[in-house]
DNA sequence: AATTCCAGAGAACAGTTGTTAACTGCATGG
DNA sequence: CCATGCAGTTAACAACTGTTCTCTGGAATT
């Protein structure tokens, strides 16, 4: 199974590796709209012709490059759900998760936020399904927890998706206070906290 | 005071309007940092050069836009808020106003949807500002209710960020439904609905 | 009636873009 | 060891970009 990659190949991926880089670097100041091809293999040191080895678009690319942002983040996403603890310990330690990802990535979740609602079709479809997959895990989640015992179908399926874009939200709120001092940070954290906190009382209360 | 405009003033802002018009028509498929000026003079049917008489660069035309999109907003959002009635009732209404809005100016809310984590900085930073002035409104709209009777200062901010966020949110998926069939458009209301109440709940469970 | 002002036109500039075709060199499989 | 495959190169294309300078016609001012 773990067959080594040949020499041909391994190389290949390193180019499609450093193309993806590449663009990810140009798109902290741009979007993806007017990211060029040519823009992209200057920047990796490449013809622009060998671009079309490895994808059909700038669009491909961006579909490529939400793979690579979101694909390896769904076992983070059942781990802050499913931990167990109390509500308090368990929002607390889900927004120190999510700033510290944000910190360690933050080019990946400008990408995020940025497609999200960008002018490229196929990547804003590629986030959407994405997003949505999130939150089919959460709602599968929060349906053994005893808490949403008795609750609707479409009532779980509401606050999974009320959680995921305020983990997106909270992360892009982390993004923009990246630079700021800490002091600045740490009130975003907490405006974040408040939130979650608020919509965990409500999730207590939904069934009166 | 209501002096009238000029025939030469006149005809500059009739001009000026159209680029607008032809720049928000050209940015349903693409994003503002891929807007060309040239693009938008060529559809508007004048001189690229004709550009600078009214704008500094797109990006200025991106801040123009802002203020054309969210500047009227204010009043309305105000009313929403501070309609009186049973909590469930004003969120029927809320809701109701925000489809409705979006359906009147879709490009508008795509254009704010989409640069407000754009990438043009200016753009960016004007989006922000309306919202932070919508946010700070809303907390002003809602001191004034007595459920938020011995809240603290910044969990009153927290909400009322969160319900301008909730409102942006609503008119986005509202917008990505708005070719659907209507029954695809009731559900993402319902959504919305339910999502409001959730924070209802939970805004009057705060202080316990 | 004469003068100033200025929105918009026109032409030209150096650079950029995506895409095509035909190529080269080297790892691969027979 | 030789033939094939294919990642990446080179060169060229027509089309497009933002910006400059110069000019013009008609409204606004005097």
């Amino acid at each position: 199974m773990s067959h080594t990659l040949g020499v041909r190949q391994a190389q290949k991926q390193r180019t499609r590796q450093a193309l993806l880089d590449a663009a990810l670097g140009l798109l902290e100041e741009q979007s993806l709209s007017s990211l060029g091809l040519r823009e992209v293999t200057r920047t990796v040191g490449v013809a622009p012709t060998a671009f079309y080895r490895h994808f059909r678009s700038t669009a491909d690319l961006g579909v490529a490059l939400v793979e690579e942002a979101l694909g390896s983040l769904h076992p983070t996403i059942r781990t802050i759900v499913a931990t167990a603890g109390d509500d308090d310990e368990r929002i607390d330690r889900a927004v120190e998760l999510i700033a510290s990802h944000v910190a360690a990535h933050p080019a990946h979740i400008r990408f995020i936020a940025r497609e999200r609602h960008g002018g490229v079709q196929p990547v804003r479809e590629a986030i959407r399904s994405q997003l949505d997959l999130f939150a089919d895990e959460v709602r599968t989640e929060l349906a053994k927890d005893p808490v949403s015992a008795g609750w609707r179908e479409e009532d779980l399926a509401m606050l999974a998706r009320l959680y995921v874009d305020q983990m997106l939200s909270a992360a892009s709120a982390f993004l923009e206070v990246l630079p700021a001092p800490a002091a600045e940070r740490r009130r975003t954290a907490e405006q974040a906290v408040r939130r979650l906190r608020l919509i965990s009382i409500g999730r207590r209360h939904w069934q009166d």
